[in-house]
DNA sequence: CTGAAAGCGCTAACAC
DNA sequence: GTGTTAGCGCTTTCAG
């Protein structure tokens, strides 16, 4: 049972290739009667046109491609949900593949997606470097940044990840927390780099020092965070608050300070960042900073199809996280 | 600038297109000078082949696709994970899509993976109803039915539900409890229906009616288990233990005792079902019954990779769940 | 209003 | 070894 195309429709309603193809785009000046009896033929057929064929002779796929360093992190699978809604508006269909914090693979989908033809894509990178690789690869079809990792010449959107981390640390300050510990991320981040700025400047501005505690470069075992949280839970004295890069690793320290038998937030505060659906649940309540996952999925669509349109503008959209206060964090 | 086809690389490498394509492909019989300018001509010019056209001529796209409810669930990401490598091993490329357990959208993307040529696909479908819709239709490729929304003449993989559940429950008895409350779920799903029943089974075994909370039909949103879970927690008497169709309705059910101030295991014993990692984590402790996920994506494509091979046969492999016993439950 | 023909980028016979 | 040709399924001139 070989697949119907359009000539089989054709040859069942009586008419040429052209007037199915006319029919089916709706186009104007067609008999009622044909368009009816096209239409017929193909449901009785169950004709269902080839999208790649068609791409083939119109020169585009509306097609996007969306690249994310982890889609099991729900931060991600939510930004990836609120593109492909926004897509979908526009007309446009979604590819979403996972570079699972892995430069070689990241490169390796970035072709892929350039063979599958998408339009344009929406990455957030794995570091810096891929920028650098990105542009000196030819024939890059037009793209958006999702988050820190890149060097600015370029459009992105992103949280003001400093504003986010400044006034976590902050709140943790006005809380009374002097001995504070930065948690997580890789050093190779831009993403990182930012956060752990907007900590120590607020710090700084108190006199104080902020010690980090960063990921072993290249670690991306799924448990970094925990051994890593191990290894601050070791610390004597222990710090009285720590702020974790993000909520996975907040998550994670948590889990950590429950095995050791430390507890948050009576013996250490806790803050994360991203906002991530689990840390609304019960039990957990982490305060955190929060990245608005729609508007930015929202947003990098809308400047992605700006600049497929021919926009050649560098957009640089910023949001402004929200500290979102729970429960893991007390006066010190 | 346009894009580079194959005619520019034979043209800079003075050779015809099918020499450039025979490279490409690494057909044997090319002289290795040919080799190295095509290669070399493919390099300078940044030439990325058109995937869809050559599937319009070789008749094969390589590529599956994958429906899920929900992919934001921790549970169906990483089913999709599993699917997505195993797929990757084979040469295969993975498209998925949300259907959002709407049996309209989950039809249209249907339609959608099949005007993008997928030689087959792998759903877990909205509900039973959905397989009598794909019957009816024609030039539906291979798939293969993840859980148990079907009617079971159909090749699936999946988890023994009804095992599952009168684990779950035979568990809960062991501990003393007689007042269960079965939560969540939608009574259109098979998945419930069987996990329903092996609930009353392991209940009826012992004398006992069990109480089941189904959620409200077509409610979809994302407060229907916290609202379900409201409503249970008003009951007088309270259940001495809950069962919930899933971990995350586990989760919104733990949410809802605390906002009540009910205290879970203390004045309840709650079990989930998934063991998404999300209930391992600290403070939440979940006690669930395990699904595999990994073996379940891995098994599935296999499947659907013998059935695109012309294997006709259906294939019903039904997976051992595994009761994990965390904290969440104690004596009665 | 509709058909014939050319061609999108690529591969597969079949020549030479 | 390599080129020529035809054609995958579709849309789009250009005629009529």
């Amino acid at each position: 049972m070989k697949p119907i195309t359009i000539k089989d429709v054709a040859a069942r309603a009586n008419v040429s290739c052209a007037t199915v193809s006319r029919v089916l785009d709706d186009h104007a000046g067609i008999s009622d009667a044909t368009k009816a009896r096209v239409r017929k033929a193909c449901d009785e057929l169950g004709y269902v046109p080839n999208i790649a064929a068609r791409g083939l002779v119109k020169r585009h796929t509306r097609t996007i491609g969306v690249v994310v360093p982890d889609i099991s992190n729900p931060y991600f699978s939510g930004v990836a949900d609120a593109i492909e809604e926004a897509a979908r508006k526009s007309g446009y269909r979604m590819l979403v593949c996972n570079s699972m914090r892995d430069m070689a693979r990241e490169a390796v989908l970035l072709e892929s997606l350039m063979r599958q033809q998408v339009e344009g894509f929406i990455i957030s990178p794995v570091a810096p470097e891929s920028q650098t690789r990105f542009e000196s690869m030819s024939g890059v079809p037009p793209h958006i940044y999702l988050g820190s990792n890149h060097n600015g010449h370029c459009s992105y959107v992103l949280t003001d990840n400093r504003l986010g981390a400044y006034e976590a640390a902050r709140y943790l300050l006005s809380l009374g927390h002097r001995d504070i510990a930065y948690v997580g991320g890789r050093e190779d981040s831009e993403t990182m780099v930012q956060r752990k700025a907007g900590f120590l400047q607020a710090m700084q501005e108190m006199g104080l020092s902020g010690k980090v505690y960063p990921c072993a470069k290249g670690d991306n075992s799924l448990r970094r965070n925990y051994d890593l949280a191990m290894r601050v839970l070791q610390k004597k004295p222990l710090p009285t608050a720590v702020m974790a890069y993000s909520d996975k690793a907040a998550l994670d320290f948590m889990q950590a300070a429950d095995d050791c038998g430390i507890r948050i937030p009576e013996d250490l505060s806790l803050v994360g960042f991203d906002n991530i659906s689990f840390s609304a649940l019960p039990r957990i309540n982490l305060t955190t900073v929060s990245q608005h996952k729609y508007k930015i999925g929202k947003l990098a669509v809308a400047r992605l199809l700006e600049q497929i349109q021919g926009d050649d503008a560098e957009h640089h959209d910023v949001l402004q996280p929200e500290l979102i206060i729970r429960a893991t964090c007390r006066k010190a």
